[in-house]
DNA sequence: AGCACGCCGACT
DNA sequence: GTCGGCGTGCTC
């Protein structure tokens, strides 16, 4: 046959760091079944993988003697829309990884272990004849057996259903072996009916007129367009965001939105669902592997109406894309921290351009990033001032704590402060950026501070635990009795951490309950919620946390916010200290005076003279920002220039040197690059190894994108790369 | 990234 | 005498 003497061969794209796609050849039944993006699996290697077909029919410019059959083909069409995997490919070129890796971050867990994507029937767990004649006395001394079959008679299950309600698979095999219980196969239906009448459950909450503006502008945008909604705390955000909701659904149009880590709970999924009656898939860090692939299978077939998720909900499909709204848009928990560092944001705006829809992009705090894109046009810029209802705008102070005498890292003004407002019947804030008892153990005697032996930080101190921890490597110990230096037993806690922020507020405060909330209270799932849900019954009085109390939660009946140590956040390495300590200051300030009480937010600091400080009190965040993108700009950093971050880490400090200092060599150094470093990282050692960077910035995305796509191939050539770990951080968050 | 191959220390 | 440590190299 003809066929037989001219294989037909495929390009396909594998999850391996390598930056390449591999060719295939296509075994004579499968040639008809062909499509790109069709999930195949292959043999690489010793092993068998799966990966998405990226070309068809291509020429074999490999040793044809070496190339390997497809083994069989995983889908009849391809797993996701063309818009967006030409999304994937896009963000794979620009984060210099390889496509495969790229596509498979993209996908479900599930789907990258070779799941059916679109099964045409699922099984269903459903009482037999037998079984609907049986009597339950029977099993009155198997309450397990009892549980599943009285849920049995109510409505069958599906088996994930069965998996999420955590029934005994015993019992389930039990009532199988009675006979009472049968699987059967039923046909899987598509509900669209939402696109045709939309329900909704509560109307809207009247706008006033800025909303209404807003709503009005963002309801007549047709095909791509990118809107920045820069509103202040309480001005009603989510309210538009629900009136847009509408529109668009009432177009028979999905909508996708995002928000961070810290932003998804239950209250605001829950704000969602009680406007609109359809079917929402929710996307998070919780789900298994599939519950997480039938949110993307109700996406993907249309019958999630909105799909609300954290950075990774960025890559579902969607059968009628409608709109994209990022939340809390200057969130760095948008970018991912590890693997292919690619941020959410920036790949949201393309995925509108490419699905030609609206992307909608909220916070009270703009990124750099997108205050510059606002302001030069590129993206819509509108701004929501007016707080919605009574509420007031806070009122600021600053606390200059130079040598004033400090009882637990508090000054006499914020302890009286807080005593009025706590005799006042209200709620008070204080927020500690550092958890734990203290930050360091130090020596009373010979002034030893105790230090990671993996890394260049101290052991924080935790009492409750009764141990010190590094908070970079999760290393720890049991609190040493003696210094490790000269063998004294006078040890003691140096430095404030929330830990004793709250032990010593206890004491100060007997009558007002104190709780604190960071990442060692919140640890088990719900925990933040029930600690939440608390504070908004009144239970307690003193709030004090990290970060965490400054996302999203709303207090209402917090009327004072004290900050108390933020002058480590001004000196930090970083370039962008000054941007995050001003949507730190401004998020947190916005924690008070909500509903109809005043706020008040005080500032404890050493430099109460300090320009950045002076600057976001004197002109509120917005003018700041400007006035920062402009020192970024004569810094020649991002937004303005653009940044590439390689970072190497090696057993010995040389062998990431030397590398390092190879790649400079084969990167361009003119008006419009520069390349800084090989210079050690802010955590010069972290878990036993040493860790260099360098930088390469350039004037604009496109010279990167040339400069850096030519020195690749040969820094992967270089024989310095070898004796190192080494990856690539494009548009980096932060230089740790 | 996996996984195999390969070459040196502490175990039955 | 082996089991297993992780350095090095390859994957169509």
């Amino acid at each position: 046959m003809l066929a037989e003497s001219c294989p037909v061969f495929v390009e396909v794209a594998l999850p391996v760091p390598l930056r390449q796609n591999f060719t295939y050849q296509v075994p004579e039944h499968l040639i008809t079944k062909m499509q790109v993006g069709l999930r195949v699996k292959v043999p690489f290697g010793p092993r068998q993988q799966i990966g998405l077909i990226t070309k068809l029919d291509i020429t074999c410019t490999f040793d044809t003697a070496k190339v390997k059959n497809i083994s069989i083909a995983l889908d009849e069409e391809p797993l996701i829309p063309e818009s967006l995997f030409i999304l994937t490919l896009w963000a794979a070129r620009y984060y210099f990884c390889s496509q495969g890796q790229m596509l498979s971050q993209a996908l479900p867990v599930a789907l990258r272990k070779g799941a059916d994507a679109a099964p045409k029937s699922i099984t269903q767990l459903q009482l037999s004849e037998v079984g609907q004649q049986a009597d339950i006395k029977v099993l009155s001394r198997a309450p397990a057996q009892k549980k599943l079959f009285e849920q049995l008679s109510k409505k069958p299950l599906t088996i994930d259903e069965f998996n999420a309600l955590e029934f005994s698979k015993a019992a389930l095999k039990a009532l199988e072996d009675r006979q009472w219980l049968i699987r059967q196969d039923i046909a899987i239906s598509v509900d669209l009916s939402w696109r045709q009448q939309l329900t909704m459950n509560e109307s809207g909450h009247k706008l006033n007129k800025q909303q209404a503006i807003a709503v009005s502008i963002l309801n007549q945008q047709q095909g791509y367009h990118c809107t920045l909604v820069e509103g202040v705390t309480g001005s009603g955000k989510t309210e538009v965001y629900l009136n847009v909701l509408e529109t668009v659904l009432k177009q028979g149009k999905q909508a996708l939105i995002l928000v961070p880590e810290i932003g998804l709970t239950p209250q605001t999924i829950n704000r969602f669902k009680r406007r609109f009656d359809v079917h929402i898939a929710v996307i998070h860090s919780g789900l298994t592997d599939n519950q997480r692939l039938d949110a993307w299978r109700m996406a993907r077939s249309g019958q999630a109406a909105i799909i609300i998720g954290t950075r990774s909900a960025l890559f579902t499909p969607m059968a009628f894309p409608g709109v994209i709204i990022l939340d809390e848009e200057h969130d760095s928990s948008f970018k991912q921290q590890e693997g292919v560092r690619y941020h959410a944001r920036d790949l949201a705006v393309m995925r509108g351009h490419y699905e030609d829809i609206p992307v909608i992009l909220g916070t009270a705090t703009p990124s750099l990033e997108s205050l510059q894109n606002a302001l030069n046009g590129r993206y819509h810029h509108l701004e929501l001032s007016e707080r919605a209802g009574k509420a007031q705008m806070v009122q600021q102070g600053l606390i200059d704590i130079r040598s004033l005498p400090l009882k637990v890292g508090l000054s006499d003004a914020l302890i009286n402060e807080m005593r009025m407002h706590l005799d006042a019947g209200n709620q008070v804030l204080l927020f500690l950026n550092r958890r734990g008892f203290a930050p360091a153990l130090l020596c009373h005697e010979c002034g030893h501070l105790h230090e990671c032996d993996r890394c260049d930080a101290f052991f924080t101190v935790h009492k409750g635990l009764n141990e010190i921890r590094c908070h970079h490597c999760g290393n720890d110990y049991a609190i040493p009795h003696q210094c490790h230096q000269c063998g004294s037993t006078m040890l003691m806690g140096h430095g404030l951490g929330t830990e004793q922020l709250e032990q010593a507020l206890s004491e100060m405060f007997p009558k007002h309950p104190v709780v604190r909330i960071d990442r060692d209270t919140t640890r088990k799932k719900g925990s933040l919620e029930k600690q939440l849900h608390a504070i908004h019954k009144g239970e307690f009085k003193i709030l004090v946390g990290t970060q965490m109390l400054a996302k999203g939660h709303h207090f209402p009946d917090v009327t004072l916010v004290g900050l108390i140590d933020v002058d480590g956040a001004l000196f930090s390495a970083d370039f962008r200290a000054p941007e995050r300590f001003a949507q730190l200051y401004t998020q947190v300030s916005g924690r008070a005076g909500r509903a109809d009480k005043p706020g008040k937010v005080l500032l404890q600091t050493h430099q109460s003279d300090n320009p950045i400080i002076r600057d976001i009190i004197k002109h509120g965040y917005h003018q700041f920002a400007k006035n920062q993108l402009t020192e970024r700009s004569q810094a020649l950093l991002p937004p303005v220039w653009h940044m590439l971050l390689l970072r190497a880490e090696a057993h010995n400090a040389q062998d990431a040197d030397s590398f390092l200092e190879a790649v400079a060599q084969l990167l361009p150094q003119n008006k419009e690059c520069e390349i800084i470093g090989p210079i050690p990282a802010p955590l010069d050692r972290k878990a036993g190894k040493y860790r260099r960077q360098l930088l390469f910035q350039t004037k604009s995305r496109v010279i990167l994108q040339r400069a850096f796509e030519h020195a690749l191939p040969l820094i992967e050539q270089l024989p310095e790369q070898k004796r190192c770990r080494w990856s690539l951080d494009r548009d980096p968050q932060d230089l740790m």
